[in-house]
DNA sequence: GTCCAGGTCGCGC
DNA sequence: GCGCGACATGGA
């Protein structure tokens, strides 16, 4: 085993900030290499850096609940560079949308009443990962399967793929695009089972190697949300439902979900439980502008 | 054994 | 542009 050794880093976030909230805000807490550990309310998480070397992050609000900082503790076996150090930092500010403006849906909030009110403690920052290749390989793993089913592949890709900790091998990284295009599709199909999703999966890495498709540009803020759609439906294996969440992901709110979640979830609260068109139940969010999705989810998990 | 999951693709019209 | 069957896999 190789030698541990310890860095802290801090983080100060800006008010309003609800760490617990944040990281649990939707199923990506659940899925590796993110591990919550709710006794010491710890975000635990392998991440490999550009330099290569894989550390442990184990992220969490120092002090009382409304405190603004964030501890990050990194157990690493080789020196942690200043590089290093900054990456860790950036990683965590954007797994964690520190660098996102929520005012304008506070204010929104403010004039709904007190269901909405508490909105406004911070709400809206929802996890994700460090890049948009891990989101997309993550979101294709929902669709059309149980989550029990999303969780076991996303293990597998990991097993088979990720770098292990040195400290742990049975802790591992999430594959970059690299670590599973570099492999055949006979040898990554027989690594995993991920049905049909194999050759998605595979096929949108071996785009992003090849320069056919650069995922990481969907974060540019720069791209409408109708553009962004579009550039998503391209990829193979991402329809709607995959789109919704994805543009959710990325940051643009203003387009609510099309899944069986949702519709059951509108039909239920605000329709006595009977079917209407998608746009009828769209209307119950119309007054939220650009937020509209995360109206919503605040609404389903209220 | 059989059904189906927070769907998506590709075809035919 | 819309409807419809096929699609891999494992868990209920």
């Amino acid at each position: 085993m190789a030698a541990l050794a310890k860095t802290f880093l801090t983080i100060t976030a800006e008010a309003p900030f609800d760490f617990e909230q944040t990281v649990t805000a939707h199923g990506w807490v659940a899925l590796l290499p993110n591990h919550w550990n709710n006794q010491s309310k710890c975000l635990e998480r392998i991440q490999q850096l550009t330099d290569g070397q894989v550390v442990q992050m184990t992220i969490s609000q120092a002090g009382s609940a409304d405190s603004t900082e964030i501890i990050v503790h990194v157990n690493h076996t080789k020196s942690l560079t200043t590089d290093g150090k900054e990456e860790i930092i950036k990683i965590v500010r954007h797994m964690l949308r520190l660098d996102e403006d929520f005012s304008a849906l506070y204010a929104i909030a403010g004039k709904k009443g007190a269901y909405y009110e508490p909105m406004m403690q911070g709400f809206g920052r929802l996890l994700r990962s460090p890049t948009v290749f891990e989101d997309l390989v993550k979101t294709i793993c929902t669709t059309n399967i149980q989550w029990g089913g999303t969780k076991r592949m996303i293990k597998e890709i990991i097993d088979a793929f990720g770098h292990p900790f040195a400290a742990d091998s049975r802790q591992k990284s999430f594959p970059s695009a690299w670590d599973i295009a570099q492999k055949d599709f006979k040898t990554f199909n027989a690594k995993t089972n991920l049905g049909y999703r194999t050759d998605y999966i595979h096929l949108l890495a071996c785009r992003i190697c090849n320069g056919e498709l650069d995922v990481e540009s969907f974060l540019n803020p720069a791209i409408k949300t109708a553009d962004l759609k579009k550039k998503l439906l391209a990829i193979k294996g991402i329809g709607n439902y995959a789109a919704a969440t994805m543009l959710m992901l990325l940051g643009h709110y203003d387009a609510l979900p099309v899944d069986s979640v949702f519709r059951e979830f509108v039909f239920k609260k605000y329709f006595k439980g009977k079917s209407v068109p998608q746009a009828r139940a769209e209307k119950i969010y119309k007054g939220w502008g650009k937020w509209k999705y995360l109206a919503y989810w605040y609404d389903m998990t209220r």
